[in-house]
DNA sequence: ACCTGAACACCGTTCAAGT
DNA sequence: ACCTGAACACCGTTCAAGT
């Protein structure tokens, strides 16, 4: 019978304040992560955060490196199944914690981004063979679909084609109130509803059918 | 001398606030758009606004909708020469206006919202006479890659090949002080710096190399 | 019809103080 | 070594009041 029966706290560290902001953002969205709540969490007074975090600012950067060591690197297979299983894991990670978007190039790059960007030039450069600059433009090109891809997808409140389809048709019924004829206006948006209000929309197959569109422009221009 | 003196105010009117928010969030960022800030710009109380936009969240889906009457319509020379012009006007407005990428597809879809995505699906399927699901393919690719690239081209704080440079090195420098051998352990970043720090980048001419990449591709798969 | 003023429930972060 | 409490300079937005 210790006098330490009373509810004691484990402390805080910097990786379980750094989990618990991802986990924060990941539920409720970035506009969601304040220092405030996060203290919360902890059954603490916000200024208790600041001995493990130097800022909101540093956080994040520490968040966004996590995510980057979430991320597969290209391995095995040749560059081209290389490559796309990075693409796959990005898009994956992206869509767990859709914040990062923003996020992940801009923050001060941390050692798993280093590793990451490393290890992915790598495997254009000596797996795929390519040359310096052809090299780049691969990896522009690539990057730039997947994190516009995940941008994109982030958008929509919404995962399978069922609740896409949905979606459709409550959108397509809010501009028919504010527009006196919407089909004679946009044909073609509402060629989409018809098309997809039906069946849905299978994000997967979409991603997988321009990350090989752009997979295969590299192949051919190699 | 009428007793009309004093600096009389022109009246507020939506579109002024809507412009004035515009520039605002071009100068300083969106963090730098509040409506504290932008009552200041007009010499007005905050709450003045409230009777011209609803609340924050209408005045960015009204901004967001003047960028999106900012950007041209494909049209003209075949489907691919409409496309690239398209691309084009996209990635200069996203450029004009950082704060938008993440904004423009998120944000309840305006009246110039609706032209523009039905005039590009239009050019899709009559132009370029792609079968619906390529259309959906082929614009989900070609937007991904838009604004991904803009995502990416946002983040570096530099506009000319030069600024580039001389970025490039300055980062490669504070990595190097934090990691005891950086070129071993990250050698195909190092060979970025060596290959850029010295020529500069190009973003105009990576931008529509990938452009290109993805429009062949969509031309060949037709 | 349009603008004001005071107030409320939030933010991140400082500083000095407690244990 | 780690956490607390009070305070400061900010937010968006409400409500009732002024002209």
């Amino acid at each position: 019978m210790s006098q330490s029966e009373a509810p004691r706290r484990i402390p805080l560290d910097r990786e379980r304040v750094v989990r618990a902001a991802i986990a924060l953002a990941d539920e409720g969205g970035i506009g969601s992560l304040t220092m405030r709540k996060l203290a919360e969490k902890f059954d603490v007074v916000p200024m208790a955060l600041y001995k493990h975090v130097a800022n909101k600012d540093e956080l994040l950067d520490a968040m966004v490196d996590v995510v980057f060591g979430e991320l597969e690197f290209p391995s095995g297979g040749g560059w081209k199944t290389a490559m796309r299983a990075r693409a796959v894991s990005m898009r994956e990670g992206l869509l767990r914690h859709p914040w990062a978007v923003e996020l992940m190039e801009v923050r001060k790059p941390g050692p798993a981004n280093l590793r990451h960007h490393n290890a992915t030039m790598g495997c254009l450069r000596e797996e795929a063979g390519l040359p310096f600059r052809m090299a780049i433009h691969a990896y522009s090109a690539m990057d730039s679909y997947i994190y516009g891809f995940a941008l994109l997808e982030r958008t929509l409140p919404f995962e399978t084609p069922d609740e896409y389809s949905k979606a459709v048709k409550a959108r397509a019924e809010a501009i028919a109130e504010e527009h006196p004829s919407p089909v004679d206006e946009y044909p073609y948006l509402f060629e989409i509803v018809e098309e997809f209000g039906g069946s849905g929309y299978d994000y997967n197959e979409e991603f997988g059918s321009g990350l090989d569109l752009i997979l295969d422009g590299i192949e051919h221009r190699r």
